[in-house]
DNA sequence: GATGAATGAGGCTTCATTCAT
DNA sequence: CATGAATGAAGCCTCATTCAT
């Protein structure tokens, strides 16, 4: 019965954990790093200091924790997209963009993480940002070398860089619009994915996508 | 009569406040916002505390008077090379992204400034830094704009941000490597263009920019 | 189970805002609003800067409280005379007098606050200083209004205004004295009240006060 | 011709030590010596900090010299007034509280000044304020002397307190009113000195005071 | 494991005062 | 004499982190 209750504890332990690290997204996303503070998140977790120095060894290893956990979800997101979309690669690579405009879409706080609040945080956080930035651009690189032959010469590791920064870009502009005037997310999804594709000089048009 | 001199005296005046500013924008572009303190940019600047409230209301004012003379400087220099690219949309369009990289390449610390450096600003700092991306984009759309008819259907809005969104991803991910092992900046600029230009479904090729 | 003796921790909780509280009485006191620090509050307190901030919003905060709980007490001790002093109103605001006077000599550091160290306190804390003083001028006014048709016509809030003033200015020039070189405060009181008495056109001599 | 010019010079000179020194009162008088800052005061003026440091050692001083200016000016009122009221002691004691209301509500300024922001401020500035308002209780306390026999038996030293203090507070609550809301300031002068009179022993009526 | 009181380093900012022009 | 830029000491306050209960 022993390890029946050690593992219901240890199910209550990653809840409560899971609890403090989405209240922090929250408050993260909604405040920015600096102007958290550790109070606040775990006022909103329903939870006190003491646990939070339990769970977390500090107020930079939540953030770290938050931004892994959304390069994982993100990641999942994208490779799931592009499971979906077949064998052909530029139609993988537009199912990976409009996957990830979705899910920024749906989740802004995480969007703002990523793409504004964790901008200058110093080296150990910079990294892990750029851990997740970096996963997408090399999966962009990795698209581009492999149509290499069919594609206008370029540098793959510029474009890269160019493909997922129109990508944040523009959905972070997006996301500072009041949401009744924006267009909606499938209609920047498709916009962004349009620049790019051209912009690697594939076709862009979805329809012909598949067609030889 | 001695206090007569006003004219020396608001010479240097002037170059007091420009000593710090200018050392605020390297403190501000190493360390970011937050973790540059007043005392550090007066201590680069050689001056003192009393002399910096004297100049600045505080330490967001100096941010935003760094951020407003980046936002000049390089509406300048993106000006000067529209100018000097004749009358070709496409090729102004071409040209400005040149100029922008070569004035981020040149410019590292307020590249910083403008690009990473700057998560958790609250409202206005944040509000002031967007003005200067804004700016730029929103010369970019017009280019978009004027071009209409001869590109491809697309959102000016969004494609404008991914322009925009493309380069500084770009540079940014090329400031980060150390310079010794980054390609140069025209190749940079010139890979840039090429994947914008095609973006926006104009000709990418640097030559034939003038052509009928 | 151990963090569950809420109700120890809450009793030490108290005396430690009781302590600083006290401290911060005795700073203010000897020094004034102005020239008491924090950190001079928070030594006299054994005591640290954080909790300082963890129990009082700010130096105003416990400035306030300082004087909310010396009014509180003040007129407990007025009140616990005035009944003591049987029916007749003349009675009750001499036995009034007195309980101040002893109070004050028995509090010299609250007196000061409430006498002398409060300059320049702004709207805020002024007006609470004000309050304690307005409550016992009310207190006083009450007392004339009852009075009225045996004393002779006077402005009821003026006078209050000066039976107060007097008491308070004549405590403050006692208190400025070497302790070894006044009156008793018993003299002092009697002096004081026989002046007041007689201001107001009642009868001052302390034996004939219930007579018909 | 030259010792014109110096002349000239030294009326030129108090002129603007005068200007400092009332732009200093009004502020003073306003704001309270904390709240006051010396660039306030040479704004006030339309003068400079270096002035100012010409004309006074400091802070300290220029509100020392304010006080001291006050409590010349008050002497003088009060010693018109006494000289002009007859040889009958009650009456130049009533005439000397009726000049000193009618000079703290032309004054408002200086009122604050002398009965509000001047407490707490240290030894020195709390010796100069102690001066003015000293000297004030002495001369009540020579009056009290001089009518002894005349009167009940009292404290002297304590009854002098009590009769300014009256006064002050009186004269402060009033000044506290909103002008347009609060009795005249004749009225208020005779509430005082009836209490006053009254409070010594002696008539209070105003028109007897010179009958046997 | 949970709690929240306690700590103190360190940041921002003000302002009296000085002194070169 | 006038001016105002320059200085830096000192105060208030925040908040990440620890630890006794």
């Amino acid at each position: 019965m022993a390890y029946r209750t050690t593992h219901k504890m240890a199910e209550r332990k990653e809840a409560r954990r899971q609890k403090l690290l989405s209240a922090a997204v929250g408050i993260f996303g909604r405040k920015g790093y600096h102007a958290a503070t550790v109070p606040m998140i775990v006022r909103a977790a329903g939870s006190s200091v003491g646990s939070f120095y339990f769970y977390f060894r500090n107020k930079e290893d939540v953030f770290a924790a938050a931004l892994e956990s959304l390069g994982r979800r993100m990641a999942a997101a994208l490779n799931a997209a592009i499971a979906a979309a077949g064998p052909s690669v530029p139609a993988q690579m537009r199912a990976a963009v409009k996957a990830l405009v979705r899910f920024l879409a749906e989740n802004p706080e995480e969007a703002r993480i990523l793409i504004v609040e964790s901008s200058g945080l110093g080296k150990r956080l910079e990294a892990v940002r750029r851990q997740v930035i970096e996963n997408h651009t090399r999966g962009v690189e990795q698209g581009l070398r492999a149509l290499a032959g069919q594609l206008p010469p370029m540098d793959p590791a510029v474009v890269a860089s160019c493909w997922v920064g129109s990508a944040y870009e523009a959905v972070y502009r997006w996301l500072e619009r009041a949401p009744h005037e924006r267009p909606s997310a499938d209609h920047l999804a498709e916009a962004i994915a349009g620049f790019n594709l051209r912009g690697i000089g594939a076709s862009a048009k979805p329809d012909e996508r598949r067609r030889p």
